[in-house]
DNA sequence: CAGTATCCAGCTAGATACTG
DNA sequence: CAGTATCTAGCTGGATACTG
């Protein structure tokens, strides 16, 4: 069949791309962290005080618990289905766990295990890679953009 | 107009939203890193040979530059579209480095620089951490999947 | 070889309404 | 309060064809 002629090529590069990407797991967190939404819900759920060291006297056994509404407060501009979804993928993979207490209104709280609070040190780094390196980024940008000069 | 009532609540949580990410800068470095094929063309770059440690007697300048060829070959799945469009915002964000050399076929060779390498480096430790914990995540992902049991 | 331009399918994610 | 379900618009990204 000539007619498949182009997409065998790609099927065949496929196979070269499968081989990369299995020397290369990147890939396999990439899915994961590449959802903005999961980055964002585990900056919340790790680093939910902005910035501010905490008194330790105060609240020694910070536990980082979030109800669902606290974190769509949050992070706000992420709808219901967004949120809900996230969650339970991250739950799902061992992130966070969620527990419902049977209260009238029913309560629901988030909180992250050990392994997400490990990931979340991670996109921490990249966040402290942002503070430090954005500048030069949108500066290289800009100077790019210059119309004709 | 009581029509955008629900607009309208959005629009203020938008406010808070986009206070909270003023102060998590890691959303502006999100848009560029939640993009799988910057990551993979931040991989070929930086780390072109697989985990193998080269011999510094043999290329002790490494420049790690590859032709955009060399570069779709590795990634491959990439079509040209996205591998250019990419390649092209790296560029414009100061990550790489684009060399147009006339010859008579035109070649174009792509080089991290400093910027690219120290966001490579951050995109290695998250890749060392899948590695780590990979296995951990699909362990969890099948125990929450288990039918009935 | 490297890139541009166009067309289009598929997924993402937002809005809305309803439930326990 | 916390979620589920549905509909849909918009963006992403792939295929294809053409250029210098």
């Amino acid at each position: 069949m000539a007619t498949t002629t182009k997409a065998a090529e790609r099927a065949q590069t496929q196979l070269e791309y499968n081989a990369f990407l299995a020397v290369c797991p990147s890939r396999q967190l990439l899915d994961r962290i590449s959802d903005k939404w999961v980055v964002l819900i585990l900056c919340a759920l790790g680093d939910n005080r902005t910035e501010e060291p905490a008194p330790p006297d105060q609240s020694p056994a910070s536990p980082r618990t979030m109800r669902y509404s606290e974190i769509a407060r949050l992070i706000a501009g992420v709808s219901q289905k967004m949120l809900t979804q996230t969650l339970r993928a991250l739950e799902r993979d061992g992130l966070l766990t969620r527990t419902v207490i049977p209260t009238v209104p029913v309560t629901v709280t988030y909180q992250l295990t050990d392994l997400g609070l490990s990931l979340h040190a991670m996109t921490r780094a990249i966040r402290d890679w942002a503070q430090d390196h954005m500048d030069d980024v949108l500066a290289h940008r800009a100077e790019h953009d210059v119309p004709a000069g």
